[in-house]
RNA sequence: GGCGGCAUGGCCAAGUGGUAAGGCAGAGGAUUGCAAAUCCUUUAUCCCCAGUUCGAAUCUGGGUGCCGCCUCCA
């Protein structure tokens, strides 16, 4: 079995094998740099981080490419709105996803580039579309002259000709009198007055939305590429447009495998700007919901399919992300009490089992772990290959994270060591990693607030030994609502934790 | 209307021919003064109808419901 992936342009799954032996090229489609990132956006980008994190650990030198749209209508309002140029705007918001894209745990890409720096590019691909005849210019525009494509839709599966011409109605502008035909679409638009431009044979004006990943993938990658990635929502007009481009100037495939991400819903309808009912990034980690939370979320579903955005979704994801950040952290946390020598994640690609008799069942799980991602990446799959692997890792740390020592004994011959350590290794590959939370806690370097607590303990004791239960639940109440938890332990003790 | 896709336990969600992964919630047990937390155990025949097959959640046909795209969009 090898890498299998849901190709749209062949609307199957199959087998994948790179252009060029142990290289992968990819393109994503990344933002338009207007606003904030939301939920949708992580949800295609934690994807694709997945895809390229597998196919690493598998073995491919990845080169991975993502753009800026950063010339755009939308980006031109919000400057006029908050009165400022375009390119503040854009940089403003491509370092707010940077940010946010960073707090997520997604590999930045290997080059990021921007369509206002890949002018040169887009310029001279326009040329040669014009002066092959598959583009033509009208004052200061030039279109893309769809009818004359060949094979134009073979991605969204659309016939030109049974293509109902539902263009009634819509745009009836200037722009729409200049085409050809209602599905030509713009490489070049003329300037309007006071808005940026730059040059071109044309004149002034600027690029077409499609137009820049056609350059810049070419510029980028070459003229084909393994991977194109995106949203589903992207696969027409976008994705369509950007082959017709492409392999109308080069006469080659542009990309061998198309990967499309679906949709985060919300209430059954898809989450997006316009709809209003988005959740930016920033917005959820502020609220609390950690990073890996997210991930888990977002993992937990295949990743072609709709997922609907809901707070019990995420309150579950939180509450199983619990246990195994438990588990991930137990080697971290715990090594000198286990006696674990370095506790180093494994090399990638490299399983050692020092233990034989470990040795076959860690395999047999991590060829689970493979089975599932080589099905499309069925992240679900994966995931539940890493609960099964967590579950007695985290039930140590939670008995240990109580002060029960007994646990060591009890476990000592189940010889977990290798068994974390496939742990670590198998949810790096899903960009799992331990987080903070699940530090034992007692930070107790605190002397003041470890005072505090103790002389609360030891109160609260007394009201329980006169049977002042209702006392005893106060400051129990009282110190939880600090983030401290108390445990009751046999013969009396208390210990705490913070939650 | 055209194209694509989905329908699995209370919720989320894997599984594409041999008798249903996982998470959350729930239940029982351990622990506790009671809880919480934690540990252990445990819970489905797969939208409807017809068909193919020794055998179907999984294939075929029909039906119903839902989603995405067809305009900017991850």
């Amino acid at each position: 079995m090898s890498l299998r992936l849901t190709n749209t342009l062949t609307r199957r799954t199959e087998p994948f094998t790179p252009l060029k032996d142990g290289h992968v090229s990819i393109y994503c489609c990344g933002v338009t740099v207007y606003d904030l990132c939301h939920l949708g956006h992580a949800r295609s980008y934690i994807a694709w981080d997945v895809l390229r994190r597998y196919l690493i650990w598998r073995g491919y030198t990845v080169t991975f490419v993502q753009n800026f749209t950063d010339i755009d209508d939308k980006i031109l309002k919000r400057a006029a709105e908050k009165e400022c140029s375009m390119q503040e705007i854009s940089e403003q918001n491509i370092e707010a996803f940077h940010q946010d894209m960073d707090s997520l745990g997604i590999l930045r890409p290997d080059r990021m580039p921007r369509a206002t720096q890949c002018l040169d590019g887009i310029r001279s691909l326009i040329g040669e579309l014009e002066a092959s005849g598959a583009a033509y210019s009208v004052d200061g525009d030039v279109y893309f002259a769809v009818m004359k494509h060949h094979g134009y839709g073979k991605l969204s599966g659309r016939d030109l000709n049974e293509q109902q011409q539902n263009a009634d109605g819509r745009v009836a502008d200037a722009e729409e009198a200049r085409k050809q035909h209602s599905f030509d679409f713009a490489l070049w638009k003329g300037a309007k007055s006071g808005e940026p431009s730059f040059p071109s044979p044309w004149g002034a004006g600027r690029p077409g939305w499609h137009i820049e990943c056609s350059a810049m993938v070419r510029e980028e990658l070459g003229e084909t590429i393994d991977i194109h990635l995106g949203g589903a929502d992207l696969i027409f007009p976008h994705h369509e447009n950007e082959i017709a481009q492409s392999e109308a100037a080069t006469g080659k495939q542009l990309a061998r495998y198309w990967l499309h991400n679906g949709m985060v819903n919300v209430g059954g309808q898809k989450m997006s700007k316009s709809l209003g009912n988005f959740t930016t990034i920033r917005a959820l980690l502020e609220n609390g919901v950690s990073p890996m939370t997210l991930r888990l979320f977002i993992l937990q579903a295949h990743y072609r399919k709709p997922l609907d955005f809901t707070a019990d979704a995420i309150n579950a994801a939180a509450t199983g992300w619990k246990g195994l950040n438990a588990a991930l952290g137990l080697g971290n946390i715990y090594s000198e009490t286990l006696n674990w020598p370095e506790c180093k994640p494994l090399p990638q690609g490299v399983i050692q089992a020092a233990h034989p008799s470990n040795q076959e069942q860690c395999n047999k799980i991590r060829q689970h772990f493979i089975d599932a991602l080589d099905d499309d990446l069925n992240s679900s799959g994966a995931i539940a290959v890493l609960f099964d692997l967590a579950r007695p890792l985290r039930a140590l740390a939670n008995r240990l994270k109580r002060g029960d020592t007994k646990a060591i004994q009890e476990t000592a011959k189940l010889n977990l060591l290798p068994r974390w350590q496939l742990l670590v290794e198998l949810a790096n590959v899903l960009g799992l990693e331990a987080e903070k939370a699940a530090q034992p806690a007692p930070e107790r370097n605190n002397r003041v607030d470890e005072n505090h607590i103790q002389r609360a303990i030891a109160t609260r004791k007394e009201a329980k030994a006169a049977r002042d239960f209702a006392k005893a639940d106060l400051i129990r109440d009282e110190l939880r609502a600090q983030g401290i938890e108390l445990i009751d332990k046999p013969g009396g003790l208390t210990d705490w934790i913070s939650s």
